[in-house]
DNA sequence: ATAAACCGTAGAGTATAGTCAACGGTCAAG
DNA sequence: CTTGACCGTTGACTATACTCTACGGTTTAT
């Protein structure tokens, strides 16, 4: 099919298509017309597509959706396989969430020693006194 | 002083140093020595490289920095206002963690759904089925 | 005198994930 | 037959925060 039909089906722009195409997460479709430069799709690439798009709706980056997608080229996709992956994105997650804590944290503490200043000062000391 | 001094007292490098005075967070070097463009800086810039610095360490994007040099500059960086604007980034942080809680949480019923799957099969329903 | 160290500017490159515009060919409908 | 809808490619642009290179002038030390 073509990359309208593609479009229609998933959801996602043409541009959107092409530059995954670009990045190698599908096939680049092949020109078989002798009239058109027009490239075909085919069934597995739709395929595909829609899996790009159910991972991206769990947060995965396109490097992390490439490699899911390989695990389906190489028809290792199975559920150890692909949940192994997933759990390594859960880990970042876990990791990105304890960072924003702790930058949380930092922030709070420095809001709290703050307050308890009179608030007339131009010269809060949250910003001018050495790191806490 | 020079550019050299401000990044030995900062521990930015000097490109850094630049690249913040292009975006405006700092002001530009004045060139008053008549035998060469060299800049000079003033102590009050180095003050600012110190508070961003600071502020990046609680997190803060350089636009959200430039916002608290802005209260500096209009001289109304009250403990008050410069708390106002870090609850604000708090508000965010909060926001992100919330977007990975419910990210973590999807993958991981996923993982769930999948892993009472035989693993054997190839075709791993958490990248297949339709979104749960 | 010359080499090292420093200063300046402009512009390109990094990663992420597209989006948009320009330009040109093709196809289907009225 | 022409208009609109579709297709292709290339390249620029968005935001974030730098980093690096190239090129050229200056200052300092030996």
């Amino acid at each position: 099919m073509l990359i309208g039909q593609l479009s229609i089906k998933t959801g996602l722009s043409r541009d959107t298509i092409r530059f995954y195409e670009k990045q190698g997460l599908i096939p680049i479709g092949i020109k078989n017309n002798e009239f058109n430069t027009y490239k075909d799709y085919s069934n597995e690439t739709l395929e595909k597509l829609i899996i790009i798009k159910k991972m991206k709706g769990f947060g995965l980056t396109l490097n992390e959706i490439s490699d899911v997608l390989d695990l389906l080229d190489s028809n290792s996709a199975s559920c150890e396989n692909v949940s192994e992956k997933m759990f390594e994105k859960v880990k970042l997650i876990d990791h990105k969430i304890k960072e924003l804590r702790a930058m949380k944290r930092l922030i709070t503490n420095g809001i709290k020693s703050c307050s308890t200043q009179e608030t007339e000062s131009s010269n809060c000391p949250l910003i001018f006194e050495d790191i806490n």
